[in-house]
DNA sequence: AAAACTATCTTGACGGTGTCAAGTTTTCTC
DNA sequence: GAGAAAACTTGACACCGTCAAGATAGTTTT
């Protein structure tokens, strides 16, 4: 082969996109690395080149998956700057929109198909940055006396633990019709959050 | 073939049964329908039989999850009747047990790999059962003065989901050392639960 | 600038997988 | 006991992850 194109500049962004697209168009079940090839219009064995194994493209997938969670959470939050009332349901609200429009990144990223994830160190990182991002508007909070004050990191893994077992037990179709008839689901996380709070969220 | 055991007689249950054993000992990349077969000592094309795919499959080996889960619950709060308080805190750590033992059928049960679980009436029914199961106790602690009365769907609702998430997280080590290495997960789901609470669990 | 080297990509192969079709064996039914 | 139905095997197919060998393109060395 002589033409042009036989490398391809970026073929690793190339293909974690093409798995993002996959993503979204097949489902998961459609993921492949040769699927992710195909798309990316390369041979089967290329992305060998720039991913050790199949478990290194999920972890680069769900590092993307990541960046936009938290870009998502960062948009959400940082036009609210000073009104952590605001910051906080905006971002349940935003954590919940994610899930449910990227419905199958969100699922790769916390389903636990990505093992050994302590091996892949921009996966780790991003990863504590989105929880510090939460945790940071938890302890504005705190310090504007929405939330009680004291046992920051505590009350931080118990919000983000509320705010993504509902979301999660909603998209496992898990949250019974009498409940979902009744109350939208950001209704719910409302409702979950105030349980925190020292004054009525909305 | 001319031996006694071409009819194995109880091959449903059995697969079942491989299903959950490979998933303990090999985790859930080992679990086909081939290995399942083979741990059970038939030819790959058997399961076929008993299962029209392998959604199937995982649907019953989900649907055993639950049952376990469920079977984990009552035996937990069963001998605690009429002691909500001790029940719902008791149902907390019996949760986060049964996914920390069971780690693969719980990460089955509820990383989305079963699609159209609506297919499975035993699924839906026992999974059902699971969340009444929780529900009734969460009304129980209303009765007792425990949770504050009204909206007894949404209350439980909110603190399975915050059970879920925080066992979640956990199971993805989303929760970070500096809070893991002050508290012990049950700690954080009794802190957790106790933001619903009127008076304080333990 | 030529040569050596390295990174990137292709081709081809291997065993494993889900699924189906066809055939065999057993059990059920009348 | 004959025929039907259920349970199981065998064999095939396309797809998968992975590896080895080779081709091609850039990069570095001299």
């Amino acid at each position: 082969m002589t033409n042009d194109t036989y490398h391809h500049g970026d073929l690793k962004n190339a293909l974690i996109q093409a798995g993002v697209d996959i993503l979204a168009r097949d489902g998961i079940g459609a993921l492949s690395l040769r699927s992710v090839a195909r798309q990316a219009g390369v041979s089967h064995s290329a992305p060998y080149a720039h991913f050790s194994d199949k478990q290194a493209l999920i972890a680069a997938i769900s590092t993307e998956g990541f960046r936009r969670l938290h870009a998502q959470l960062e948009a959400a939050s940082a036009p609210l700057k000073g009104q952590p009332r605001k910051q906080i349901t905006t971002c349940a609200r935003a954590y919940l929109d994610f899930a449910v429009r990227e419905r199958d990144i969100f699922n790769v990223m916390f389903s636990g198909i990505l093992e050994q994830e302590k091996d892949y160190p921009e996966f780790v990182e991003i990863s504590k940055a989105t929880a510090a991002l939460l945790a940071d508007i938890v302890s504005s909070c705190q310090q504007a006396g929405i939330f009680p004050s004291g046992q920051t990191d505590l009350l931080a893994v118990a919000i983000w633990g509320q705010l993504h077992g509902i979301v999660s037990l909603a998209l496992e179709k898990q949250i019974s019709h009498t409940v979902l008839d009744q109350y939208k689901l950001d209704e719910i996380l409302l409702f979950a959050l105030n349980q925190f709070a020292l004054v009525e969220l909305t």
